[in-house]
DNA sequence: TTGTATGCGTTATCAG
DNA sequence: CTGATAACGCATACAA
């Protein structure tokens, strides 16, 4: 087992001093080109590594950001997660990821571990159930960056990656407008979060600049999971004005209303359009494909880390960014009627 | 910004020295247990957190594991990661991953990197494209335990975790001949690697059991996307004795052969009865939803995470575990045959 | 330009 | 049982 080789023995192997060496290796400005380049090379002929920990302990910084999601084995998440692992890392940062399982406790217990192990900074998408700020808050007095992405909560100070919901929920609405349908319903998971308020207003706008009245018998509330979806179908078609669309902020609900429309003997699209949201792998796989908004989860993680690098590089200042990705929709079989002149995808 | 408490200032404000709160902090033996209990107490009301980094640089233990992975943003390996994360998170541990993109050069310096960063252990699944296994014995060397799942490469000193893939490919292989099926293809992706060759030992071995001819023909050798299975399927069929089903080690090509099969307008299952393998989500999504062998790999993760706990624990002996979790034959459409008595999951 | 000394926060060793 | 001190590896203020 080799003995790690440390600044002391690439000084005593150049007759030097630790300091010297030190210097030599970090481009300390006042060092002979000389000595310089010659502990350059011995450093290299001795396969020296600098020790993290020691200059994490002289510096404060980890060279490690915490990554804080729900799940990982999430697409969406595990999208994101490669976004900024694959940004960071040749930037000499490691990513440690931490999930909360939804769980504000979790959370909070998360947060306060990261910030211990000195994390220079973290990334996160705010749990479903948080309502408290505090542990955001010592976030920022500890003085570490502090990033939210996707499901964001408002404050001051911290910096936030996001795609336009609203728009989002717009384009699925105008699609289904355009492709003839009247009588759009929408399925949203829980208002109180902004991701979905927003894209519940996208949809409304959308109506209103079509001159479609907005109907409150059309606003269903589900999880996100497919068995809601069948559900909000058997609630929605039981209504005297039946709908014949469907945008749904979920594509798992979107997916459980395509199966519930089978099974009723509906026709998708031709009956009943179908839009969802988030481009989960499986919309394109699905024999009659989903159309769905696409929300480019590696470029928000990039982008997330990105804006975590800024900050690091003005560390006196305070950097609050706000940066919003614009969302796709892409049009598939679930909503491709022949009365439109969309492009398939 | 709140300076962080150290020993010394709960020292001080004890009045006694700081390694004596090491000591009562660290439950030393010879240390009263008045003391103990009051410096307990004045720890917590302080808010005192052990500084890692000290600890680190003291101890040569980061508390810190690397995992590495081809592509975080799979569901299989997010999956993975999920059960470290959660059977490592509790113990103190925390999870940086890190991804190859399937590049051995990449695998050889990411193994580098986190030696530096003295990760405690490498949980990782091997590279397609690596040859060396020099960076694994760096690792071994540097006493750093390893833990390779899935996709192993069979060396001294090296713990593994895998499924059984031979025997998935069997069940798999079983189940099509149990539901009436004659003229079998297998479709691998690099016999290579030792999870395909697996699956297409415990494939030629169910035939033989059930007294059916290995044929060369039947055996195709494809990328594991959609477009190698839709080639594959073409190429099959051209057979003057064409397969009546299939096979695949990928989900993914299994999924490109049913959407091919749809085209030509062979009817699966009655017709041509499909099997995957990795029961990836898409494959019960399908409107004709997919049979395929799972591999719960979010047990696999937390397997691995336990195996690496072991090894944590006796640090001086050299363990050597090999872990085989067993698959799953899940049954679904695309090899219901009206024939067979399986269970419809 | 280089050397000396010190501290980052802990723990281990040695005294007492 | 507790105190003093050194050491982990590095970076820097100060001195030369």
């Amino acid at each position: 087992m080799k003995e790690k080789v440390t600044i002391y023995d690439i000084a005593k192997a150049l007759n030097i001093t630790a300091a010297t060496v030190s210097r030599a290796l970090n481009n300390n400005p006042k060092i002979s080109e000389a000595t310089k380049t010659l502990v350059m090379e011995t450093a290299k002929k001795m396969n020296y590594e600098q020790n993290r920990f020691a200059l994490a302990l002289k510096s404060g910084k980890s060279h490690n950001v915490g990554v804080i999601v729900p799940f990982i084995n999430r697409n969406f998440f595990s999208s994101i997660i490669r976004g900024i692992e694959e940004e960071l890392y040749p930037k000499g940062y490691h990513v440690i990821i931490c999930q909360t399982h939804e769980d504000a406790k979790k959370e909070e217990e998360t947060v306060q571990n990261l910030l211990n192990a000195q994390v220079d900074g973290i990334l996160m998408s705010v749990s479903k159930t948080t309502q408290q700020v505090r542990h955001f808050k010592k976030i920022l007095k500890s003085n570490t960056p502090l990033v939210f992405f996707d499901r964001i909560k408002e404050m001051d100070g911290v910096s936030t990656v996001t795609i336009n919901d609203f728009q989002g929920g717009y384009m699925a609405t105008k699609h289904l407008i355009d492709v003839g349908c009247t009588r759009i319903a929408h399925a949203t998971v829980d208002l109180a979060l902004p991701i979905y308020k927003h894209r519940f207003e996208g949809y409304k706008q959308a109506l209103e600049d079509h001159d479609i009245a907005y109907n409150d018998d059309y606003l269903i509330t589900t999880k996100s999971d497919i068995d809601a979806g069948e559900k909000a179908i058997k609630k929605l078609l039981k209504l005297k004005n039946a709908p014949d669309a469907i945008f749904s902020a979920s594509d798992y609900a979107a997916l459980g209303a395509i199966q519930q429309l089978n099974v009723l003997g509906i026709k998708v699209p031709d009956d009943f359009a179908v839009v969802g949201f988030s481009n989960e792998p499986f919309t394109q796989f699905m024999e009659l494909s989903m159309s769905t908004v696409d929300q480019s989860p590696v470029e928000m993680g990039k982008t997330a880390a990105r804006v975590f690098l800024e900050q690091m590089k003005e560390p006196n200042l305070k950097i609050m960014k706000k940066v919003e990705l614009s969302p796709e929709l892409i049009v598939r079989k679930s909503s491709s009627k022949l009365t439109a002149n969309n492009k398939q995808i």
